[in-house]
DNA sequence: CTCCCGTTAC
DNA sequence: GTAACAGGAG
């Protein structure tokens, strides 16, 4: 099928002189508006980009910034990741959250080691097939590592477009079959070009058309988002099914004790003995089933006597 | 679909 | 108090 008539279809209502006056506009705004995060504008290695992806997921910028110039500054690149101790590797990752995000990415250093000879491939089912990295991030890395034209879809491009294109709210989930479409549709076709639209549209969907309260008057595309036009239907209607609030999780337990680890990472002998362990959460048997479930992700370590550290 | 962390902003 | 956050894996 002629990309013309593609087009056509996954944006009707939206003629081609309209589409490149958009792409203008947003990329106007982007050239005043990109936050200077550290890993843009060519200042970093594929392997930065990639760690800034990691650490972005699920988690606002403004906290993986710092996160982000420690990290890189001890371990550069891959196989100085693989070579650090587990228990470096989950202490180095702090608060950021999701701590198994820290391990599969020194299980992607070590395969990025010893596989790739320490350079990041340049595929996205090379990437994709690496530990921790999913399709949005291996996309990330194509498009803002290594140039190549290749639509990035994450939740920000999933809102902006859905909202702009189909006056609707993007809703929980995975991304559908028709939001692909919609993004690849889009995408320009020079790959420089694509590159810009892509940080520009995450961009967007950060600072400006943003989940509840969007900035309206600030939206390049504000004249010709038919979302803003139908006066933003659905908004603020839950987008995931409610969830059990975090206290008492045992995603809220598990964070107890590795920050207890964490903390005593420093110390000539890292190890929690049981009876400290005991003070930390109440419900024994949901603490046990925490630690255990740790022990399995790698997280932890079990000693005899039921005393728990980080992984050597 | 559910689980996985911790913080922010509403 | 809770949805959302540059998602990924089972």
């Amino acid at each position: 099928m002629a990309p013309v008539k593609r087009l056509r279809e996954a944006v009707d209502g939206f003629n081609a002189d309209e589409l490149e006056t958009m792409k203008c506009e947003l990329f106007s705004w982007w050239d005043t508006n990109a936050r200077d995060l550290p890993w843009r504008f060519g200042r970093t290695t594929p392997w930065g980009i990639l760690i800034s992806e990691v650490m972005s997921q699920q988690t606002q910028m403004s906290r993986v910034v710092d996160y982000w110039t420690s990290w890189m500054g001890a371990w550069p690149d891959a196989a100085s990741l693989a070579e650090a101790s587990t228990a470096e590797v989950i202490t180095a990752w702090g608060r950021l959250g999701y701590p198994r995000r820290a391990l599969r990415l020194q299980e992607c250093a070590t395969v990025v080691a010893e596989q790739y000879g320490n350079e990041l491939p340049r595929t996205y089912d090379e990437l994709v097939a690496l530990p921790g990295i999913g399709d949005y991030t291996a996309s990330a890395v194509m498009s803002f590592a290594f140039g190549e034209r290749i639509a990035v879809i994450d939740t920000n491009v999933r809102r902006v477009l859905w909202r702009t294109f189909k006056g609707k709210e993007s809703f929980g989930g995975a991304t559908k079959p028709e939001e692909r479409k919609l993004a690849q549709a889009l995408l320009p076709q020079d790959a420089k070009e694509s590159v810009t639209w892509n940080e520009a549209l995450i961009e967007l969907g950060a600072l400006v058309c943003t989940a509840k309260n969007p900035k309206i008057d600030k939206d390049p595309w504000a004249s010709y988002s038919r979302f803003y036009a139908n006066g933003c239907p659905n908004m603020g209607q839950r987008r995931t099914r409610p969830r059990q609030s975090f206290k008492g999780t045992n995603r809220h337990v598990r964070g107890i004790v590795l920050n207890a680890l964490r903390s005593l990472a420093d110390r000539e002998q890292p190890t929690l003995p049981r009876a400290e362990v005991e003070q930390l959460w109440n419900d024994h048997v949901q603490l046990d089933a925490c630690i255990a479930s740790l022990d399995e992700d790698g997280l932890i370590e079990i000693g005899p006597n039921g005393s728990v550290r980080l992984p050597v």
